[in-house]
DNA sequence: CTGTTAGCGCGTTCAA
DNA sequence: TTGAACGCGCTAACAG
């Protein structure tokens, strides 16, 4: 900054030393007691006015420098312009910054060479802790992150090779009541539209529909990269087969059928029976709404950081946070 | 973190001095010439590897603080959650990252408040400039912005009281773009439904709106956070007076005012027809598409960035960036 | 009880 | 190729 003013400035201004001036800003309190180094009140008050006419701003690099801490987070999300992440990414912000952290964003796009790239660059702003979506194949990184001494924390899915920290909702129960929901709506002959990314949240969902309705149950894969193509194809079969009751295993892939359905001429919720998981202001246009799985975001978001605060804290403290590799499991709903 | 390695550790580890570690490290150029500080090649094969055996990592805070310069922007946006700021965010993200800054993302959600509160919160963290979408009614916070030393640019809105650097589209002209629309696709009469917040995009369009169909055009407000029952409210009115077209203001709007029809059984592009500003996957529902205003968002993203580095580097050379204040108005497109 | 001195953290950069 | 000062704020140790 052209001439930012430091605590010399005020210092110097106040007429009184540069400690004193860091005490008293760091002993903002209240008109309460507590202060660990106790300072003149008259004093007190002339520098705190004296900081406040020059706009004094503590230079975070230096506070940084010193403590060691930068209370920075990085957040790798997936993609900040899918609305399921977007909630994510704000409910995260807010907790964060209840925490007095600040989170750094990213998206992979699903691109594991991305997810590797931008784990290094949170590296180099001296990230506490991370909140990670990893992109479908990025076992590497994970693992790779695992060595390292940082702490964090997987939403969303899991890492099967080896247990890491994570904070996902129970996909196969919510499977269930989605398959569930589909028969007691009447239908009788239920195929899954699912993506073609190998994620957990993925393949859970798959397994746990393949135990509800059988192994010969039909199973149809959206590519991340050609989901209007494929949808086409999967409804084809779907026609052909007489499916008379869809569950989508996203959203994406939910809109996605949607419209191949409706460029056909079905009619949804009438022809045919859709139950997706998550949202989209798509599902409410159809009478009766098309019914759908909603993952507790906020709860993820909460659980998350907390998760991790616990993390950096046992960290703090020396302990091996490495040890703890706990799942949290939360309940969706559908609605 | 725990004990990371720093410049002396690896100077210790190759028997050279900590400065000649610095130099080299800044000097990673490739095997070409134009090293600024010459070091012998077989030292600085040294230092380097040992520098990757050790998996040195700069300290950011340390160079921060020393450079005098962090390379992270605020990006303020209105809210992450909706799928116009979420490509905004995701252009901004790759365009800084590829500039060698660091995003710092925060969301408003339209409050003036929180809007003052963020700026405050990246101030704290040294940000050396702003991209933001100022929420509806914090004309004092960016008065505030202007008069510090910060250089920033506004997006996706103007700010009327002072002339500010601002990249956004040309609403007057996008309106004008719907309107004939609907008139080519045979409207007659002809409604607008906008938000109710008092920002810049939707002042503008409202007035273009007015200046083609007359004063007496019927303009509907919907609040931002009674979006459906002012949807309600809005359509009742509409079918009331015979409307035939709609142009929604924007996609939330937008969305509402198809959930409002179809409830009670209006057949959209058949009894009424529709154009939006901005996407919306729900659009691409009905046949044919629901025409859309398509702002664009990756040269908007292109062009703040493009803005706010000159902007810093007029700074950076002692230059009075605050006489910079244009506005680069870009053009929108019918889809 | 109130206030000061001085060294530290880590990388950068100038003078030697 | 190196020594040493420097940027800014924190804090242990110490003095009045």
């Amino acid at each position: 900054m052209a001439k930012s003013i430091t605590i010399k400035d005020i210092a110097r201004e106040a007429g009184v030393s540069i400690a004193l001036v860091s005490f008293v800003m760091n002993n903002r309190v209240g008109a309460d007691g507590k202060q660990k180094y106790r300072v003149s009140p008259t004093t007190r008050d002339k520098i705190l006015e004296v900081a406040r006419q020059m706009h004094y701003q503590p230079s975070s690099a230096a506070r940084m420098l010193r403590k060691g801490r930068t209370h920075v987070v990085g957040v790798i999300l997936s993609d900040l312009s899918n609305l399921f992440y977007g909630v994510i990414a704000k409910e995260l912000e807010m907790i964060l910054y209840q925490h007095g952290y600040t989170p750094l964003f990213f998206s992979t796009e699903e691109d594991p060479e991305r997810f590797g790239r931008v784990i290094q660059l949170a590296s180099e702003r001296d990230v506490e802790g991370f909140i990670v979506v990893p992109a479908a194949g990025s076992a590497k990184y994970v693992e790779q992150l695992q060595a390292s001494e940082t702490p964090f924390v997987v939403i969303d899915r899991y890492y099967p090779p080896h247990s890491v920290p994570s904070v996902l909702v129970d996909n196969e129960d919510a499977m269930r009541l989605a398959v569930r929901n589909l028969q007691e709506r009447g239908a009788r002959n239920i195929a899954l539209v699912s993506y073609a990314m190998r994620i957990s949240s993925m393949t859970d969902r798959e397994k746990s529909f393949r135990e509800q309705l059988g192994e010969q149950a039909p199973i149809y894969f959206l590519g991340f990269n050609s989901v209007e193509e494929d949808a086409e194809k999967a409804v084809d079969q779907i026609l052909a087969l007489h499916i008379d009751g869809v569950v989508t295993a996203s959203n994406i892939p939910g809109v996605a059928i949607i419209k191949a359905l409706m460029r056909r001429g079905i009619r949804i919720q009438q022809d045919i029976l859709l139950t997706s998981f998550d949202f989209s202001n798509t599902y409410s246009l159809f009478n009766p709404p098309i019914p759908y799985i909603q993952q507790p975001l906020k709860q993820i978001a909460a659980e998350s950081a907390a998760y991790l605060f616990k993390l950096i804290a046992m960290k703090e403290q020396g302990q091996d946070f490495h040890a703890v590799t706990d799942h949290i499991v939360l309940k969706a709903r559908l609605v």
